[in-house]
DNA sequence: CAGATCAGATGATCTACACCATTTAAAATA
DNA sequence: TATTTTAAATGGTGTAGATCATCTGATCTG
């Protein structure tokens, strides 16, 4: 059924943006196809140029959906957590938390996009992904220690455990690293 | 020229795998065509389904060939260093260096393959990367630390930094890794 | 050294998908 | 209501690349 209201069309171009993201995050740009996206929204794969140039531009605007999700994230955590150090404690706590590892298409951006924006031709990608990692990395700053070394070892045990999925390994990463960073060292 | 000696076939088995091994570790097991390998060995796409059941038959053999590298890189380094903690240093300088950021085909398997081993059906990559990552964690013990918790962050400092590459981000990273790394916090 | 074997080359097939030209009809507008 | 827009569907086209059937001739075996 062709033709659709001007503020349906506008929606559903967002939630196309949206199930890219999800997507992407999932399993990687080379592994969702054009149809799979629009497959996810209920529609047909036809309509999708009309509103993008290629898969490729859908990149940047899903990175851009993931990174606000991530920022609103951050802030909502601050407003409900008795002060900054308690918000950091409880974000470190759920983002090594298998809950995460298992479902990272709604998980953070950079674990999760990492790999395709590493080869992406597209500056504004690269650049979304290296303020995001930028911001938390200063979210996560603390007077005991680096921020952004605290970034770099969530990411880095993050993705170590999604790819040791089914090994005791893969539990014990996200034990063990959430065990070292609590501790003052 | 159809048909080479024994030990010719054989060499080029074993040069078709290093060659996957950089190249998957450079672009990705999806941006690597059958051809893309052979030639890098100078040979056709053609012969290469007599030697391997597919491009998928060929991920466990690259990343058994890198992580065997790796092992013997830090065999050597023991036995070119003083102590262990000065093998660990002198690893840990090299790992966070721009050249290693720059030339991911001979570098750290776990950061290279990661994404495709987290994608892969096959239990015996995946158990690859797993003691790949257990044996450089224990490999990274020290008093003061987790070698396994040591080991994420690097991996995690490295795949940022090669994402963020070009910006200020991408070079601060690995500093900042460093001294952290390097102090005893 | 004759016959069997098989590494590697050639060329083709088949599939998956990105991308696009065209159509349809509902919504917007006048 | 008549006209104009345009979102989305339909139905391709073109290409890349994995896989394989077949051929060739050098190497190996007896």
């Amino acid at each position: 059924m062709p033709r659709v209201s001007r503020t349906q069309a506008a929606q559903n171009r967002e939630l196309t943006v949206q199930a890219a993201a999800e997507l992407f995050r999932e399993r990687g740009v080379d592994h969702v196809s054009v149809q799979d996206i629009m497959a996810a929204v209920g529609l047909t794969h036809g309509g999708f140029y009309r509103q993008f140039d290629s898969k490729e531009a859908l990149l940047p605007e899903a990175a851009r959906y993931a990174y606000d999700s991530m920022t609103a994230r951050l802030t909502r955590l601050d407003a409900s957590t008795a002060d900054h150090a308690a918000a950091q404690h409880q974000f470190i706590q759920s983002y090594l938390s298998a809950a995460h590892r298992d479902r990272p298409g709604r998980g953070c951006p950079t674990a999760g996009l990492i790999q395709d924006i590493a080869r992406t031709d597209s500056a504004e990608t690269r650049d979304l992904l290296t303020s995001g990692v930028a911001q938390l990395g200063e979210w996560l700053d603390q007077p005991g220690g680096d921020g952004l070394v605290t970034a770099c070892t969530l990411i880095g045990a993050l993705l170590v455990s999604r790819a040791a999925a089914g090994s005791p390994l893969s539990d014990q990463v996200l034990e063990r690293v959430a065990a070292a960073l609590a501790s003052p060292d």
